[in-house]
DNA sequence: CAATAATTCTATAGTTCTATAGAATCTCGG
DNA sequence: CCGAGATTCTATAGAACTATAGAATTATTG
């Protein structure tokens, strides 16, 4: 009944994280049923127990799974030595793309993880915290090198970043004809330059 | 049994949609009851029915109320005859100040409105159009004038300020004590001159 | 191939939820 | 203050859902 971590069981878990991200992402947290996640992957309702403790267990691994690669990602980013441009591109690339191959899960990270309880969110936060200060940095970095106005607000910058990358990432899970490149140069230009005439 | 439209139907009923506003933006749709509507408003459960002909109704009321003055108070700045940057700013602080004031509605709206089937959404998305071809109007005129680059996409203009409105609408109503103004004039800042250090 | 362990299945207890019917109560014009 | 219509209540049918127990099946290993 407790389960050992075999090879069959990880790919299997992984199987299972990847169709309850899927169906959350579809129909919400409580939206979807056990036995709708269970058939996605092909098995009975009462099997998905074997590798989740509780649904709500099953939406905690689906947004950790979510933000894992997109947290790394960013430590890359802010690890590597770039101009200020070429870091916040990457970044808005890296968040769009990660809508792309995660499978739904970030999008599910952001739109149901307040249904989870205040325990479970707290390495989420965690995760979240951590992404945000990185692109702080690169902001802070960015006036320093004088790439970046003085006067900027670098916690709200961070955030407008994170609002903006979300949102496209909406469409994006939605329409699979969206080009992510092309909106992330957009936002990455709409970011540094705005849009007012060019002096 | 079939409602008239006396006076205290539509006081109560207007109570009923701004309960249900509040549940569903807290808890989301599917995981609201409608026990948990009634008792919001005070009444019981099977009360509710004789204000909605079914929970997916009750939803789409309060859709329908979330986009209303959001989108006629967009006419009146379409309508006015002011200089881009004030027009932009008074669309931000229009948005933000909607989700103060609208009670949840406009986050219910942009979070739960996919649950309705496609037939009841037909509405909302004609309100949602309409909304962002103002705005996209608001950007040609902008271009036209010289206060806007002439090479901007006006529909991922219109966008991107929805989608940063949005973001900080969802903080907004989770935090009451945030700067609604304060925000709003960053975010017509970020979105004007962008963060590059000023020419 | 036998035996042990891992995985999946069936069946169900126990909740909760939506929507409706019909009774009870309230409001108000005459 | 009577009676008609409006509003709210109680009670419940019927459906769905989560989680668990234990049987059945499949995989692995000596």
């Amino acid at each position: 009944m407790a389960q050992v971590a075999t090879r069959k069981y990880e790919e299997q878990r992984g199987l299972a994280i990847r169709a309850a991200a899927s169906v959350f992402a579809e129909k919400g947290f409580h939206g979807s049923s056990t036995r709708d996640i269970a058939e996605r992957m092909g098995i009975k309702q009462g099997s998905l127990y074997y590798y989740f403790k509780s649904k709500e267990d099953a939406l905690g691994a689906v947004c950790l799974y979510g933000m894992e690669t997109y947290v790394s990602r960013m430590e890359s980013i802010a690890a590597s030595d770039q101009p200020f441009e070429a870091r916040l591109l990457a970044t808005v690339l890296s968040h769009l793309t990660s809508y792309r191959e995660r499978n739904e899960a970030l999008k599910v990270h952001n739109n149901e993880r307040l249904y989870l309880p205040e325990e479970k969110r707290r390495n989420l936060k965690e995760l979240g915290s951590r992404y945000r200060q990185m692109l702080e940095e690169i902001f802070q970095k960015g006036v320093e090198d004088g790439a970046v106005r003085e006067d900027i607000d670098c916690h709200f910058a961070a955030q407008a970043v994170i609002a903006l990358c979300n949102a496209w990432g909406d469409h994006i899970v939605r329409d699979p004809d969206i080009d992510v490149l092309a909106i992330g140069q957009k936002c990455t230009d709409l970011l540094i330059h705005g849009f007012r005439l060019k002096a």
